[in-house]
DNA sequence: CCGGTGGTTCGATGTGTGTCAATATAGATA
DNA sequence: TATCTATATTGACACACATCGAACCACCGG
């Protein structure tokens, strides 16, 4: 029943599971939009009342998405006095291009 | 109010919910795996009797989630005799790639 | 024109999720 | 202590979604 030869092995269904949370987590618009903020903050940090201008919802959905943002591990929070500070995870967001650019390396290198 | 200034422009909302409906489409386990699986083969192209040993859904679940990716544009298909054949856009998954390492280059760029 | 196999669509169901108003907490200031 | 501001949590609601069995459609070989 094989039509098609591999080339590479899959991800398995554990990898899945770990890359689809944080896909999920970026795959609401405004949620997509205020890890976006963060990212163009410098340091890759950005303080809540830096973030409420671009997105038009209000502060309990920010709230929220905030900490689903952090629970995906994409982003940590960090409270200075007054205000909470957002900062985007290298690391984390690192292995998350790596696996994307894995995937996609296959057609380029069939492609070329 | 503002905390900490800004390196880069985000994304605007309109991008956000383009780029969110893509990273929708990887958000489920079942659904990044089955792309990851299609990627895997050569050309980024596998007919869907090559995907079902993979994941662990009946079939008419199995096709639900082919037509998600479809719909996102991650992948293309066509029929040919008997067999459907499901492939990787290369351009779409391009620009998803494209968008998520420019925000995390505004890390990079700090962290160096 | 059948019977069979590969895939898709439909209908139903349980679960997940985005949103807001109201309320709560944490720190600063007086 | 009282109060103000910044952020988080709670509760409720409407809507979206993953999954399956059953029915359906498309192609192929007699």
């Amino acid at each position: 029943m094989r039509c098609t030869p591999r080339v590479r092995e899959p991800l398995t269904a554990v990898e899945s599971t770990r890359l689809a949370g944080m896909f999920k987590a970026l795959s609401e618009p405004v949620r997509l939009q205020l890890f976006s903020v963060i990212a163009s903050h410098a340091g890759g940090e950005a303080c809540v009342c830096d973030l409420a201008p671009f997105v038009d919802v209000s502060q309990p959905t920010i709230s929220h998405h905030l900490k689903v943002l952090r629970e995906s591990g994409l982003v940590s929070s960090q409270r200075r006095g007054t205000w909470v500070h957002y900062r985007v995870e290298p690391e984390v967001t690192g292995d998350l291009l790596a696996a994307l650019a894995r995937t996609v390396d296959v057609n380029e290198e069939v492609a070329s």
